[in-house]
DNA sequence: GTTGACAGAGCGAACGTTCATTCTCATATA
DNA sequence: TATATGAGAATGAACGTTCGCTCTGTCAAC
């Protein structure tokens, strides 16, 4: 009825032997996919390991060859969902226009999160964060590398004298990150809310914190 | 050792007897603020009825006189937390400076939370309201009620001709209460960041988008 | 004022279920 | 044959909830 996932040893790829490697990274994808799916239905504790094997087509016995403990599956999933929004930022710093590159890296990071429907499971890892140990730490990790990203960007800016924030960077970037964050986790666009509209608002917010010195006639 | 609760009969206030009704309402209390202990430590799927029965220092068969199941302890604290939000935006149209209204209202929201140690709790719900039919309706309500206090409010400061927000409201609305509630949810307060800093920089984010017309000179 | 029936509050063992995990055994690959 | 992979029943612990019972305070009847 279902059989949505790659499974079938053959035809999915004209090559055939496929090495064992592979089908080991391959299966590991395949737990982890639908590993999400359970924990965005139901939660990291609500779903069973059981319901995560139904949606992977697979036996227990089979699983745990593959994860040692529902632990290490939220773990990798944590993982692999901030190691993802880390690489947007890294991009930011191509842009020499500070506040576009600042703007564009966040709406593309809420644009991603929108189309891959990651919300729901962006707000459980946020919640586990709050209890479980290993999880924060992979948040903080992650979060520490976008903010040093950010910091590097903006400080070369500063120094340029091209903005002048309206308050120290250690003040101004939890701020903004947290207004990012904020905007990411609503899923506005979901509601209607069209990406141009939230980019204009945002862009307005983020100049006027920034403050651009050489900007052509700020509008307000 | 720890008797923490306002339990005893007697001492508590001068009165002795204690009606009926006033005795189901502490023991209610009693049991939702024991839960909520429990959800913040072990969220709402990994707190169990026994944990919770320990935390009120209470037995099973004593704590389901008042609450009929778990699912209605959740409920029944969603709905609280969620009511007690409310209440603050009420008060906003007291103010006659439509953009100090709403800034002062959203960081006495956040300073709420950070005192009261809510934002896990709110993470929680949050989180929960994304599978759970009955909080995600609480939290609905409660955020449909704030919307349109906000929106009377900022509809009034536009017929007046005070502001010339950057646009409509139903765009606008949206995006105003994700960022609020992106840095609710943040607590920085707790991370070192103070009050006042925020307010500063949140201030100036909804001013630029809010754009008052008669400010005596924005100065950016 | 005493008595006795009654209702609400509370207790904690026990229930059936479900959980994460392990074990045993079969199959497929090399 | 040797080894990696898989299936699925089995396991014991923990879960939410229920049950039968006791205790305590209230109040009408006398």
């Amino acid at each position: 009825m279902d059989d949505t996932a790659t499974l079938e040893p053959a035809e999915v790829e004209t090559t055939g032997p496929v090495s064992r490697a592979d089908r080991r990274e391959a299966q590991t994808a395949r737990i982890m996919d639908a590993a999400k799916k359970c924990f965005v239905r139901s939660g990291f504790q609500g779903a069973s390991m059981n319901e995560i094997c139904r949606e992977a087509d697979m036996s227990p016995g089979a699983l745990y060859r593959y994860f040692p403990s529902k632990e290490a599956i939220i773990e990798a999933i944590a993982e692999a969902d901030q190691a993802e929004d880390a690489e947007i930022f890294e991009k930011m710093v191509d842009n020499p226009d500070v506040i576009d590159g600042f703007v564009s890296a966040a709406i593309e990071h809420l644009v991603h999160v929108h189309e891959s429907g990651a919300a729901p499971l962006f707000t459980e890892v946020r919640a586990e964060g709050m209890r479980n140990e290993a999880v924060r730490k992979c948040c903080e990790i992650s979060m520490e590398h976008a903010r040093n990203s950010i910091r590097n960007y903006l400080q070369a800016a500063i120094d340029r004298g091209e903005i002048n924030p309206r308050a120290p960077l250690d003040i101004l970037l939890p701020v903004m990150m947290a207004i990012g964050e904020g905007l990411v986790l609503a899923d506005l666009p979901s509601k209607g809310v069209p990406v141009e509209q939230i980019e204009k608002l945002m862009r307005a917010a983020i100049t006027a914190n920034l403050r651009p010195a050489n900007s052509p006639a700020n509008d307000f």
